[in-house]
DNA sequence: GATGAATGAGCGTTCATTCAT
DNA sequence: CATGAATGAACGCTCATTCAT
């Protein structure tokens, strides 16, 4: 197994066993093993453990953005490129359980709120496709004259309280029900 | 001091120290030594931690159900009834930070997550007057026709967002605010 | 066993391991066996184990200034003061060697190399009476005319080499040894 | 880089790590790359840590062995004789601290423990100049008659101690310091 | 009933050593 | 030969839980 495959493996086993179990759920041996390395193993590719659970997130953000910007396409109609990218986004966590559980661990924890924290105060980081949106929304008075902060709430709060209730199995999502959803979102924001 | 005298003082500490620093980040000698008793005494009131934390969570739901419902009136129209209840929740919320974070950390946790699946199947519960405005708003045709489930998340997925994002101070929520969020809450729900 | 027995416990315990072993070769759960306590026992009594090294070197201390001072007459002559405190001390090592091993131990780490420092630089401490001594043999002439800190080396340079020699057996001190090998300190400091 | 290049790469890294930061703040991880050479690499020179150290004296003791004897005249007094070695010791340290540090640790350990033993037990080993000028001069009359050890803990013990002192920084020894140290250290021995 | 000292399993982390490349 | 990634035993320390007082 060569070098690059095992730090993956370590993030798969890290991401499956704090999606599953939470961060104080998922000691280091435990990844480790379910990793398939020496639990001395995982200091070589994260220096420890919270470096390596913000690390994960990164991952997870890496991966994430381009699924769900792709396709996106800027110059559509602020409803349209809203669905579009609402529907990605729940699309990604039905897709990805793990990565919405970690998503969910990670922002509930001090980690997390530091890192919107940061992101909201400097302008810095990926989510700047929503933040245009919904600048744009509010200019072109489409959608509601709110915080920005608060129209975020009023989209995503729903898309991921039904992406959880979707993963823990109290609700089947399908297509339907998704751009059923998606609209109830839009409905939300919209003037 | 009495026996409930000290149970109370248990629950009390215990949520707090759960709501500031999480399940994790708060010893049982912590939470002893912050109400006041041994360390031991927790245990003649709660068999384990995890015991304790599930009635912790039957407190906080005792304490604010009352609160949610005071001045409501089911003979109201639909939509009054839904902005009274989300109205009253966020308050809640806002004026008890502390059990709003307690109630994150436990929805976030197996507990919450148990306790929701046993809330979802079996009727029982407290949250009956939420369950039947949403069933009458169905029938009445007056919100959306979508699963009780997606409904509940497109109301409370907004409003427990917003409470979080008032109480990490990323946003000042005013009286202002919360009707024009709260609104925004039923264009999501209605039809 | 009552509280302060078990915290004497430990100390004796520690002592030991560490005179035998050094700071690394005494892992705490060592000690612990030793003391015949569980590990986290050692946690009630010593925050960590570097407060648990320096509170065993005040033990020390606090033991053994007395009894090297036992006797010591102040108005005497420099010669019979400093072949007395010579003398005590001495004796004090070869009745004592856990203590002298666990001295060598302690001011051979940084520990001891600090709390050196912090002992020549403000005039706290306990070993004012070698101080003074060594103050008054310059002053009257009888002492070489020397930085206090050499006139220290020549002193205890010997005494401590041969306490050593004595305790790892190369050599068998006995009341004449260690008056020959006293005296001749003396040599080494007086004009 | 040839082989005898890198072991003497590893030899002076092991030493300059270990004289700052012992024995056990000098993994040999860190001594490899302080070296330039692989961590396995230093097993091929050295069977194991234990021995690498062992070495590392052996290495020390070659080196200072010649400077201090530079210039030695076995013909002259003992008291010339006793003089020369001394400063020569003294300086030696003084000149190369890291050597210095590196043998205080050495001895200081279980190592320079066996190693002592060995050396008094058989008479193998290189210091049988200091054996030779000490037996002459108790035969000779002119050193007191202590058991050799004593007498090179006299000589020795204050030579260490000052040196010590010297590269902690607590005196600054010059010429005419060490001239009257080593006088000192000849009083302690003397008749 | 109340206590808090005692426990020890379990955690995150380090590092001497090995061995496939 | 030389490498350095991989290992896992061992460390210092925490904390839910117990039980003698």
């Amino acid at each position: 197994m060569s070098k690059p495959d095992k730090r993956e493996e370590i993030v798969r086993a890290a991401l499956e066993m704090i999606a599953e179990h939470g961060f104080h759920g998922a000691p280091m041996a435990m990844i480790a093993e379910r990793a398939g390395v020496g639990a001395g193993t995982i200091y070589r590719y994260f220096e420890n453990k919270d470096v390596m659970i913000t690390e994960l997130y990164q991952n997870v953000e890496d991966r994430s953005y381009p699924l769900i910007q792709q396709g996106y396409m800027p110059e559509k109609p602020i409803r349209e490129r809203f669905l579009h990218l609402c529907t990605a986004l729940l699309h990604y966590f039905i897709e990805n359980p793990l990565d919405f559980r970690f998503l969910e661990q990670f922002f509930n924890s001090p980690y997390g709120v530091e890192h919107r924290r940061d992101k909201l105060m400097g302008n810095k980081g990926g989510c700047d496709v929503f933040r245009e949106l919904f600048e744009d929304g509010i200019s072109q008075q489409v959608m509601k004259d709110l915080p920005l902060v608060i129209l975020f709430d009023l989209a995503f709060g729903p898309i991921l309280a039904v992406a959880r209730d979707h993963i823990l199995g109290f609700i089947a999502l399908d297509e339907v029900l998704i751009t059923w959803t998606v609209e109830a979102c839009w409905d939300g924001v919209r003037r």
